[in-house]
DNA sequence: CTGAAAGCGCTTACAG
DNA sequence: CTGAAAGCGCTTACAG
């Protein structure tokens, strides 16, 4: 390549980068060589010498969720315009396969890292940060540990659901059926719900609340529960799509009009949310725009000399409002 | 760390490899200080030298779609036994960015790629080929151009869906509703209909065929269209899940109990299939294995010396009885 | 059974 | 404005 251009490998190293001035005709003779052999760098030879890999890692514990591909696509969406490249491994979360995962990524020198994921310990944590391998999480606190955090505004999205419930059907006995007791992300959606209801001078039911399961059968088990109370819900807001599918279920059975004699609320807007009938009113949790905020807030550090002190970004959520409430 | 053990770093490159003999009591001593120091080659360094990556990469139109990310963790699976990373890309179909992402992976010498999608062109093919990077297809014929091919069975499956639905409900007139006319998997999936309703010594009922599009929508038309025959079908063989929802509407629309009045069944079993009410019999579109049969047929290729012609691999499909049919 | 040395293809101080 | 050379950390003929 060099040679064709009658230059030596420095100088086109340099056009390549330009990292110092080149003659223009100098420049010219070069760029044209490498038009014509259509000739790339070797990213494993620059590798060896800058320690650099240009690719960054998505870790997540199903790479079969929709919202973890999301997140996925948002991330190579902007490490492509900047000639990284993005990958996805799947840490699953029975056995703790995580530190061998992340031990394969480090090895292989990549340069950022995303943990999409919960159940990170402090250890794995600092296992990467000690690497100085670039380090992005989801969904926890700063304060929990090392690296820059991208988060979306779980307690927001649901008071805005419930506000709209709330506006547009004028429900006043609002009830609320969430997953497991104590999992996150459901006590910041009951927050959420908890907040929009008392800024609109309603009661809180504390015996229209109930905690179940994330699943279409937890849904049921709730739905049934909180339609037996002495003054039944007008709406259900559910702490997540399968729980509101559920629900749907029970309304059916019932044989309840939705959202007529009860509206209903999803969350997550997961595929189903708009197949099933009525279509779910639900709240669209923002996975692109977190792969894409990641992705920059690793980029900063890796590209633009970026090296304050660790940030957290907060996401908005989006209503998507249907048929259900 | 070859010095940490006192001894040459070529001796160190053989007990991580194993390509020539080292004495016991040298082996010893250096796998003890590769435990200790957690020692890893580096890989950048070993693939400069090797001229080989050891990742393999999947390209496909949207990673978003649940099959092509139970492609990659069925890649990811035997991949990472055999020390392979997996990276996924995702090249749109809009717009032709595939020769732009393969052109990237060339770049940076994935060891194979597997083509998860349909559109790439002979040309697109040739040029991965051209590189020596090794090449696995999916859904065409091997006789389309270079590279080994993996495929599902579509015909056999739709065979198997209309074999059960006659057995089980006794059906006898049965429709069938396509996606586009002339898009694949769409011919594809109507020959195995034929064929079972062949073998039943049931008529294929050309007025009962509606080709429409892959849509809940193009369900709907169909369904619409079908039921208005003279002598309307007993069951609704959708060419997938989605159409199968569209028809579910309509029976919905119609007061038409399923399956009693009209059996439904779809295909791919997409999440929705067994959300909606009544839940979609269908037919599992083996994703995770197509992953696992790729990355076998590509690792063969670049460690176990496999040299011979190119492969084709048919992957036979599951049926997935539940209450639609 | 083991080691010294070349070389993979770049980037980057150093020199001019 | 440009080039010769060192060196990134391995693997692998070559030599003993």
């Amino acid at each position: 390549m060099a040679s064709e251009a009658g230059v030596s490998v420095t100088t086109v190293s340099h056009v390549i980068s330009g990292r110092r001035p080149v003659s223009p005709t100098t420049r010219a003779r070069v760029e044209d060589v490498i038009r014509r052999l259509g000739y790339q760098a070797n990213p494993t030879a620059r590798g060896l010498r800058t320690r650099r890999t240009a690719t960054l890692a998505l870790v997540v514990p199903d790479i079969t969720n929709p919202f973890n591909t999301e997140v996925a696509a948002g991330m190579q969406e902007v490490a492509l315009a900047r000639d990284y490249l993005t990958v996805v491994c799947e840490a699953p979360m029975n056995g703790r396969h995580l530190p061998d995962v992340l031990r394969q990524l480090t090895d292989r020198r990549v340069d950022g890292i995303v943990l999409g994921r919960y159940g990170a310990t402090r250890r794995d944590l600092n296992r990467i940060a000690a690497t100085g391998t670039k380090l992005v999480r989801f969904g926890r606190r700063l304060s929990e540990g090392p690296g820059d955090v991208v988060r979306a505004d779980e307690t927001e999205g649901t008071r805005t659901l419930v506000q709209h419930l709330i506006r547009t059907r004028g429900c006043r006995r609002v009830g609320f059926i969430g997953g497991e007791p104590g999992v996150e992300p459901g006590g910041e959606r009951h927050e959420g719900y908890r907040r929009a209801l008392t800024e609109a001078g309603l009661d809180v039911p504390e015996d229209l609340v109930a905690w179940t399961g994330f699943t279409r059968e937890g849904g049921r088990t709730g739905a049934r529960s909180l339609l037996a109370a002495d003054s039944p819900p007008q709406a259900l807001v559910c702490a997540n799509d399968l729980i509101a599918i559920g629900a749907l279920d029970v309304a059916r059975e019932r044989g309840l009009t939705v959202p007529g004699d009860l509206a209903i609320t999803g969350y997550d807007d997961i595929e189903a949310a708009s197949l099933v009938s009525p279509a779910l009113t639900t709240v669209f949790n923002p996975g692109r725009d977190m792969g894409r905020a990641a992705a920059r807030l690793l980029l900063e550090r890796l590209e633009d000399g970026e090296d304050g002190a660790a940030r957290e970004v907060i996401l908005a959520q989006r209503l998507i409002p249907r048929e259900s409430a």
